[in-house]
DNA sequence: GTATTTAAGTCAACATGGCTGACATAAATA
DNA sequence: TATTTATGTCAGCCATGTTGACTTAAATAC
């Protein structure tokens, strides 16, 4: 169980394991994913609204560019969407307390709600298939994730979250 | 290191694992696509090929209703994409022996090259993964991701994967 | 104090890949 | 024979990514 390699063909289970994880993680992805763009469409918003919701709200006091080197988007594809949220109220843009060319970025009250209704539901996701693998599968899960990240990331990730 | 629950503040820590999950899957995702959506693009394709050429790989003889039923797109999207690689050779389309109304899907010779290529790529970032997480790790990353899955994926998930 | 760099924003054009709605065709089935 | 099913197709729309060129204001270097 433990090894995944044992078996009559080691090199086939093997390379079928890899499939395996490989359409888990789009399974996963779509479902994950699935509720709470049909959420966000009764805003009129998609899944670029809801990253940056997500990441303005747990790292407040963002910069724009520290939000496109999370995104890893062009600045004119984050503007259309940020742009959207910060002329309908759910995100605040103001000038940087030191540096006036930054802008800081926050979740505005409004925001703050869509937000938590939105983490709610993939909360939930997670908490339940948590719960359900248990304390010892979520480390090996977060184990495996982190390795899929190439090295800027996972450090990133190590650090800041 | 087992219990998710532990520490001072334990439903804060539990929430803070649930955002770090959700983050995990974010970037994760991001980079597992990323070297082939760069390859993929020497092909003039994009990620929608890729899942086409994936899926019509591994589950060979596979029927456009079949494939719509993984992807969860209109037909009229895939149509588009697997037009494409029917188009120029990457993808057969026959009709079926017994119901010929049914279009039995296969990768061509150029096809399974592709497909190849692309495979390697993804199946070297799960295995280095895999390698450095060790067995129980993988074992509770699949559980967990299997966890998030909505009922029927995880049913034909455990079924056909 | 001027010159340069940096952070951010903007305009225009384009590509990909989703979507809806309406309709067509051929084959299987009732 | 009538209906249902599997597939394909046309037309148009939307969300979200891209490149390239340019502007503005503020910080920083010389």
């Amino acid at each position: 169980m433990a090894d995944i390699n044992t078996g009559p063909n080691p090199l086939f289970l093997r390379e079928d394991q890899l499939h395996q994880a490989m359409e888990l993680l789009f399974y996963a992805y779509r479902d994950f994913t699935a509720e709470c763009d049909a959420m966000l469409a009764t805003y009129g918003f998609g899944r670029a609204h809801h990253r940056v919701i997500y990441f303005v709200g747990r790292y407040p006091a963002l910069s724009v560019s520290e939000l496109l080197g999370i995104l890893r988007i062009t600045k004119q594809s984050l503007s259309r969407v940020l742009g959207e949220l910060v002329e309908q109220g759910f995100v605040s843009s103001r000038p940087g307390p030191t540096d006036r060319r930054r802008r800081v970025l926050e979740l505005t009250e409004k925001g703050r709600v869509l937000e938590s209704r939105l983490s709610t539901i993939q909360r939930a996701c997670i908490a339940r298939a948590y719960r359900e693998a248990g304390g010892e599968a979520v480390a090996g899960f977060r184990k495996v994730l982190l390795g899929i990240l190439n090295g800027d990331d996972r450090r990133r990730f190590e650090r800041g979250a």
